[in-house]
DNA sequence: AGGTAAGTGTGAGCAGTGCTCTCGTTTTGA
DNA sequence: TCAAAACGAGAGCACTGCTCACACTTACCT
């Protein structure tokens, strides 16, 4: 099906006969009842956990019987990989727009600055922040080669943020020795993205990513006693202000 | 019903007639299927995730029919409770254990040790480490005066080093100053646990327990992209020394 | 010692889920 | 024009949590 769809497409594509009208009124339907099915899937994680996202009832408010919505979505996993790949990608446009925002400030305030946009989209959408950090879901695995890209937008801001410190000398190396296993891997990092950074720094960044998620799960998941933080955006500044520190901002 | 078998209880432990029997052969098969009902929960995490434990299959597996295990456990939700508090108090233990046993060490190196305890159970116990700190299930609200002295035994033995260091003058303050409604809440977990150390290191020491589950949530749930980090446990201790030092260890 | 109430197990049943299959109808593309 | 593809409907299977009416057994009190 889908493979025959792409191929009516490339011929569509390629035949002058089609030439401005691209698409037939089924694909264009199909496109709408796709981007629908989207919509209400992100709709309904507003109020429920991924783990009990529901098909029928995407299908009950598309007004469709709930078998049919299986010749749009293979499974729910598949729903599911496709609110992952929009959550990753919402995120990453939020803490990239926010960062952005601020190119005329150091890295190191624009690095506390994409901190504080992750926590911000996470509060607004906790069930897509569950969705993308919490407690996988059962026998689900995320395809690598479509959600891994949207994954990687936001440590790759850290990265760059603390690539650019480096190459501008706005970034203090931490002194200490790293492991050789842990030197390797994050030579594979700064190698994959092309960094000059040093190992250590790296590292610190790495777990600076780790402890951000950490925090931020905090605060969704109500981790943190009730009550214990009267103003938890000023902890977090704090305690985000101390990890970048470490890292060498 | 619980109010009368804790009353009957009590007239037994009263009559002179029971003495030595404390137990009607009711109760003690109550007490056993109970016990059974949180083995048979528990092994079923071990390959299931929290929000799709099922009632009607620990039902199955004690040889009963469904409807029969609502005499024990209201609710889903009430097994969920018992599991946590049971997961709770390994957990703890495990961590105290490890804490325990190296009792001659500086706190710094127990800090770190029990950092360690708590990956290595993690990682042993996955779902039940998500059913701690994981997406919490949909409408379940722990009840607090459950899970909360339970829930408080790790960053417990976190403060109590923090503390023991500070007394035995070990722990080097940090510099910087808290804002003031972050020193408020700070000051009441002083308070609270009759703790001398400066708020700051109280704050750090709150953000080394949050990013010591987000890099466990980490490695549990798979958030490192696959083969980036070859030795997880050499980066996990590299990643915690750093945090120690932020702390003041 | 006997009666009463509480505790325990059974089975049917309701409403919900994911998913499959068959059957018509419509749209598409050659 | 016609076969194939796409689509929607509806029934059905196996599973879930949970309730209820019904039996039976144990415990407690008079």
């Amino acid at each position: 099906m889908e493979k025959q769809e792409q191929c009516s497409h490339l011929i569509r594509k390629l035949s002058p006969v089609y030439r401005g009208r691209v698409d037939t009124p089924r694909q264009r339907a199909r496109r709408q009842t796709m981007d629908d099915i989207v919509r209400l899937g992100r709709e309904q994680l507003a109020t429920v956990t991924p783990a009990e996202l529901s098909l029928r009832a995407v299908a009950r408010e598309l007004g469709i019987v709930s078998s049919a919505v299986y010749r749009y979505v293979k499974d729910r996993d598949e729903l599911l990989t496709l609110l992952i790949v929009d959550a990753y990608d919402e995120l990453g446009a939020a803490v990239e727009d926010a960062v952005a925002a601020a190119s005329r400030r150091a890295p190191r305030a624009r690095a506390l600055i994409a901190c504080q946009a992750f926590r911000e989209w996470s509060l607004r959408e906790p069930s897509r922040f569950a969705l993308l950090f919490g407690t996988p879901v059962p026998g689900y695995a995320a395809p690598a080669d479509r959600t891994v890209e949207p994954g990687t937008r936001v440590p790759a801001v850290l990265i760059s943020l603390l690539e650019e410190a480096w190459v501008a000398g706005d970034l203090t190396a931490p002194s200490g020795s790293v492991p050789r296993g842990v030197k390797r891997d994050m030579d594979q990092i700064r190698a994959e993205f092309g960094l000059s950074a040093p190992s250590l720094s790296v590292a610190r960044g790495l777990g600076l990513w780790s402890a951000l998620v950490g925090a931020v799960s905090f605060e969704v998941f109500d981790q943190y006693g009730p009550d214990t933080l009267s103003d938890p955006a000023a902890f977090f500044d704090l305690h985000m202000e101390a990890l970048v520190d470490g890292v060498g901002f």
